[in-house]
DNA sequence: TTGAAAGCGGTACCAT
DNA sequence: ATGGTACCGCTTTCAA
């Protein structure tokens, strides 16, 4: 029925040129009469040609193609970082490859083996939610491609996209300050979390250039980013005294169960106590009251990252190193819109 | 530095056999004696062959790649459908490439294209979130290259995957009948979303065949899938009389501003109105009381339209018409566990 | 400016 | 059971 695909070679043969001429014209190479161009584009047209990308690849080894390498693929933050990435490979006329490791070392072989027989150009290594840094990958990536970390802690010697969770915390705090917040506590993630001792320094660094004093019974860490535990911990921040007036909380979940908290205390949100969370879920927006939060620049971390590996494959290497894409804070109904007078 | 990649032709030669019978061993092909067989093993090992995967495919025309298709990557359902895609690809072999198409046409004719041009061996166009059938794909698809519809209502002549939300549905009125539930409501999405229609339809059925009768004054659409449109629509519902004593949610959403709008009438759930919804998002199981709902089977979907087109490549073409995966009761602590007593 | 031909790294048919 | 070789569809010297 539907014809084979015309090849260059059939275009060729009807244009009444050699193979080596449509080649250049579709590549836009120089060394061609404007004739037999006006000729070969007329025909390509006719013919509706289109190149075989897996021909052109076997011969310049390039696939233009990318993969994304993820321990969890339903991870809560990893759509928007996939899809930044896949927004500029598109753009750059790359595709992108899909891999779910389940954070499994035998697989990631696996699945990384795989890719590099597909000749992949470059790879993102991407962490659905992950505690620590990551081992190094699985298989030794050969010096040609490119790779990065994106939202993974790992060996400094790669390229890495982070968000700046402590400047972060630090606006999440000067915005409880300005609003006239003085005794703001922090409902901190786990320990473990690598992103929980940079918020700490952003909340430390806001609450000191505010002049304001640094209290360690103002500062609990939670159990784990349950709301449940959120909820536990933050009973301990209501218990000080003198009392609070805001909470920054390490996460949406959390702050979810310290506004419970604050409620259950028979406090309300913000007029008590104000609460501003960090993720920018969007549970964030539908909360009651709606929730004041720290985006987190997901759409934007895909994007540089997309960025550095296309740039390595172009040649320039990314340079090692972190990059921190700044955070932006969300005011809605869980803060006082402005500070409020004496 | 690191060697360039060594080629089939390199290991015919450090073995002392032609290419043609390297290839043989590759694929476990018969014609080979064991002696000539055992040494080719060997020599691969030793040289750490690994086929190249575009050369293989540009000659046996496969590139063992997939492509999703989506609307919407971040759409809330995708992650879990692309998992199950991905699942049953990488058992396959064969990679999974994704693209954006944002819901624009011209945007999907491009992405398209280049995915023709890439040869990819089968299409699944997943729907992020869809109302209403979706148009046919933007550019013809070539009778080799299966594809199916995942999530997506549309062209019945194509194969197609959706959850089975009337059985869904059935089975969450049977839940809520069993626990002693007699005027039970249901909270439907708004009507022109294909879904809707099917959930009413099941709650209906299930209603007829506990002998319960049926009402109007029980039956309300919201006018969107948000909390806050959902609390409205409840408050009709709480008007009716004699009061309903459960509502059946077509959405986790819808029943969050359920749950909030029943609250705020004074009531408690479950003891005085069972709440159960739809999805199982992740925010039904932190709710407060946990969310009884029924769970969309996205893993499952992905797992079968992935499997669809595997077989399609296979020769199997996929069968024209509607797949409905089967959705699963998850019974938490909105509704009452068990039947009670007059 | 244009064409011929040698690959890219495999597969598969045809000899031997 | 093996080897030789013509492709797959495109790029890129090298000559003309």
């Amino acid at each position: 029925m539907s014809e084979a695909r015309a090849t260059l070679k059939d275009v060729a043969r009807r244009a009444n040129v050699a193979v080596s001429t449509v080649s250049r014209v579709l590549n836009g190479r120089p060394g061609v009469g404007t004739a037999v161009r006006e000729r070969v584009l007329q025909t390509i047209d006719d013919m509706q040609f289109r190149p075989n990308t897996i021909a052109r690849g076997l011969r310049i080894q390039r696939s233009d193609t990318i993969a994304i390498v993820t321990d969890d693929l339903e991870g809560i933050f990893t759509n928007a970082m996939m899809r930044g990435v896949e927004e500029v490979a598109w753009e750059a006329g790359v595709g992108v490859l899909l891999c779910n490791t389940y954070g499994d070392a035998e697989r990631e072989r696996a699945q990384l083996a795989r890719l590099l027989d597909k000749q992949v150009d470059a790879l993102i290594f991407m962490s659905g939610n992950r505690v620590g840094r990551r081992a190094e990958p699985a298989v030794p990536i050969p010096d040609g491609v490119p790779m990065v970390y994106l939202y993974e802690y790992g060996d400094p010697s790669v390229a890495s996209v982070l968000p700046d969770d402590q400047g972060g915390a630090e606006a999440a705090v000067a915005h409880l300050v300005e609003t006239g917040a003085r005794r703001i506590a922090l409902l901190n993630g786990p320990s473990e979390w690598e992103a929980t001792q940079d918020r700490l320094h952003g909340y430390e660094r806001s609450l000191a250039s505010a002049g304001l004093p640094l209290s360690d019974e103002l500062v609990v860490p939670s159990a784990s980013w349950d709301p449940e535990d959120a909820f536990a911990a933050m009973g301990m921040l209501l218990a000080a005294s003198p009392p609070i007036d805001a909470v920054f909380c390490a996460s949406d979940d959390l702050a979810t169960g310290a506004v419970h908290a604050i409620r259950e205390a028979g406090l309300r949100v913000p007029e008590d106590v104000q609460v501003v969370g960090f993720d920018d879920r969007s549970l964030a927006v539908h909360q009651r009251p709606a929730l004041t939060t720290v985006a987190l620049p997901l759409l934007e971390m895909g994007r540089c990252a997309g960025r550095l590996v296309l740039d390595g494959i172009n040649g320039e290497a990314p340079v090692p190193g972190i990059r921190r894409i700044p955070c932006e804070l969300r005011v809605r109904a869980s803060t006082r819109p402005k500070a409020v007078g004496p």
